[in-house]
RNA sequence: GGCGCUGUGGCGGAAUGGUUACGCAGAGGUCUGCAAAACCUCGUAUGCCAGUUCAAUUCUGGUCGGCGCCUCCA
């Protein structure tokens, strides 16, 4: 498996620490409202990256954490967090509103036929963990106190900017920044954050420090370490967490560790509408529901995502969507062929049916190079269109549907069969035709495309198609 | 202001120092009772200007444009 390395910048063959089991962990949701697209874009090609390690004969072991307490507006906002906000927009409480979203997300997840990680931990169920973390890099000099919490210092840990090639310098003319005047350095960020004294948090614990809550970058690095070690193998998440949130995760775990946080670092490019960022300011976030509402699969979302390569950024646009719904209607007609074997039709002629799901998966191995798989997949999809299914391959053949859905999950090998009514249509028309009965023929035709089912006639007979 | 990415046909989107994948849409064809589907063929696609090279879309420099991050963000 080769994958592009943040920290190298470069392509690299992954040597896993203890192979074969690989760790993985990927930056979650944060749970006060609804994911957009953009956000699922991500998601599913770290879920695509565990399927194709698995078809590698690694053995993934994937922790993707849900945020929910401490994501903060912004530094300037007096401490509010993100659940906070969402609480008071749904006169709820921020419990009420994490749970509401999380089991959102989950069911989410298995809508878009995602494998579930081996983990999904909470930052609320891991406070003690994280203010463990704190005191270690309390004991180990890093932190400070200042009037609204528990900071890092980030002048003591010399490697900060090194990651994302920051020039902290530099940063300081920016002009839309508006830094705390306490902190010793622009770039340090809190650790623990105290409540406000004029109101109550819905969310807040007792620390060594005062009553309050967790820094958001601090719950990444506890549960990492805790369900996956104090190094571990590819750390993932979106290309926006690169120069602060990464970033501060490398600082506080080495400070905390004294040892390498995270050997392979992947980050997910993001998806523009035209030429936009989706963001919930600018009002134009799709969600999976909108998409629904217009009558794409799911399957066919995923395929959109796969489409593009995930270092790239790409545009979303409904026709690309359109395209991408079609393009899955074709391999679901190949994989409906299954219930249509024809005797007589000769074995596949340029390759084994075995060889095809390794193929897909070396070329995967590339650095998660989903469009060239997929545009092997077409290729091999109009081939066998071409051929048509014999008897004798149809084990091969359903074998070779479940292994392509195990690494890329479009649920191939889930196509149907018709049922017997339909069946007897199929051959009520055949008959007609055969009679030159061209007007029974067309209703019937028509009978079985309003039931959603495509009709082809070939040299041996028909065969049908999920429309 | 700093850091970084990017510019491929009508749309999406890969790859590559030497016929520009793949999907969608479009045109023509084969097949068909018709249609559809399937399959085949096609479109003079690599922002612009230089440089290196036998050869550049690919490497280098410049230029123009787009985008992201440095605020919350996948």
């Amino acid at each position: 498996m080769h994958l592009y390395n943040t920290l190298t910048r470069r392509i690299e063959e992954l040597f896993p620490l203890n192979p074969p089991r690989v760790t993985i962990y990927t930056c979650g949701p944060t749970v006060y409202d609804y994911p957009h697209i953009g956000n699922w874009f991500t998601f599913i090609r770290y879920d695509l990256l565990v399927r194709t390690l698995r078809s590698l004969n690694y053995e993934p072991m994937w922790v993707m954490n849900i945020t929910d307490v401490g994501h903060l507006v912004s530094d300037a906002d007096e401490g509010e967090d993100k659940l906070e906000k969402g609480a008071r927009r749904e006169h709820k409480t921020a419990w009420e509103v994490a749970e509401y979203y999380t089991d959102y997300f989950i069911n989410s997840m298995s809508k878009l036929n995602m494998l579930t990680p081996d983990a999904l931990p909470k930052a609320t169920h891991h406070i003690e963990e994280q203010i463990k973390l704190i005191q270690t890099l309390e004991a180990n000099g890093y932190t400070y106190k200042i009037s609204d919490g528990i900071y890092f210092d980030t002048s003591k840990f010399s490697r900060y900017a090194e990651f994302a090639k920051l020039d902290v310098d530099e940063q300081q003319a920016g002009k839309r920044v508006q830094f705390n005047p306490e902190k010793r350095n622009n770039s340090d960020f809190a650790l623990w954050k105290f409540s406000p004294k004029n109101h109550n948090r819905d969310m807040e614990w007792p620390s060594p420090w005062g009553v309050g809550f967790p820094g958001w970058h601090i719950e990444c690095s506890a549960m990492s370490m805790k369900y996956l070690g104090e190094t571990i193998d590819i750390h993932s998440g979106g290309i926006d967490h690169l120069p602060v949130h990464h970033t501060n995760e490398i600082a506080q775990s080495e400070a905390a560790t004294g040892k390498v946080y995270a050997r392979y670092w992947m980050h997910t490019n993001h998806i523009l509408l035209g030429k936009d960022k989706i963001s919930k300011s600018l009002g134009n976030s799709i969600v999976l529901e909108d998409i629904e509402a217009k009558g794409y699969d799911l399957e066919a979302f995923r395929l959109l995502v796969l489409e593009s390569y995930y270092r790239n950024q790409s545009i979303f646009t409904w026709e690309a969507l359109e395209a991408a719904q079609n393009r899955l209607q074709d391999y679901r007609s190949m994989a409906a062929l299954r219930w249509q074997t024809k005797p007589g039709i000769k074995d596949f002629p340029t390759f084994s049916y075995e060889d095809i799901p390794i193929e897909l998966t070396r070329i995967l191995a590339h650095d998660l190079n989903t469009p060239a798989a997929l545009a092997f997949l077409s290729e091999v999809s109009t081939q066998i269109n071409t051929v048509l299914l014999g008897p004798d391959s149809l084990d091969h053949f359903i074998t070779m549907l479940t292994n392509i859905d195990k690494v890329l999950g479009l649920k191939l090998s889930s196509v149907g069969d018709i049922t017997q009514e339909q069946k007897a249509i199929i051959n009520e028309r055949e008959q007609a035709r055969k009679s030159n009965n061209w007007d029974k023929a067309d209703e019937l035709r028509n009978v079985l495309n309003k039931q959603g089912i495509g009709i082809r006639d070939t040299a041996i007979g028909t065969i049908w198609f999920p429309l």
